[in-house]
DNA sequence: CCCCTGACACTTA
DNA sequence: ATAAGTGCCAGGG
């Protein structure tokens, strides 16, 4: 890629997590390494939190723990309800 | 430019 | 196994 701005991390999150398949949750550590940036788990969370995008299924993307997290639609439950009908459980 | 916040992860006790 | 503390990154004011 020959546009490697920081500021990509986030695009790149979207991108990461829009491509979970349903019924596959992906960990906010492995889309943030995907993402470029092992290390900013945190900053992945941020930018769903503030920048809800509809292509971004973020009830996809759960903790390492396996536990859901967070949700700014509904709260964790919303998530885990969603995730359910996804297959996960 | 500096400070704070935030949907996490990992290590050590 | 559980609890607490620390570290990382990015965005907003």
């Amino acid at each position: 890629m020959t546009n490697q701005r920081p500021s990509l991390f986030s695009k790149k999150v979207y991108v990461v997590v829009a491509k979970i398949p349903k019924g596959n949750v992906m960990t906010y550590k492995q889309v943030a390494t995907k993402a470029g940036n092992p290390h900013a788990a945190r900053a992945v969370g941020m930018l769903m939190s503030k920048n809800y995008n509809p292509k971004i299924p973020c009830h996809r993307v759960v903790r390492s723990d396996g536990k859901v997290g967070n949700y700014n639609r509904g709260g964790a439950s919303r998530k885990l309800e969603i995730l359910r009908e996804e297959g996960y459980r």
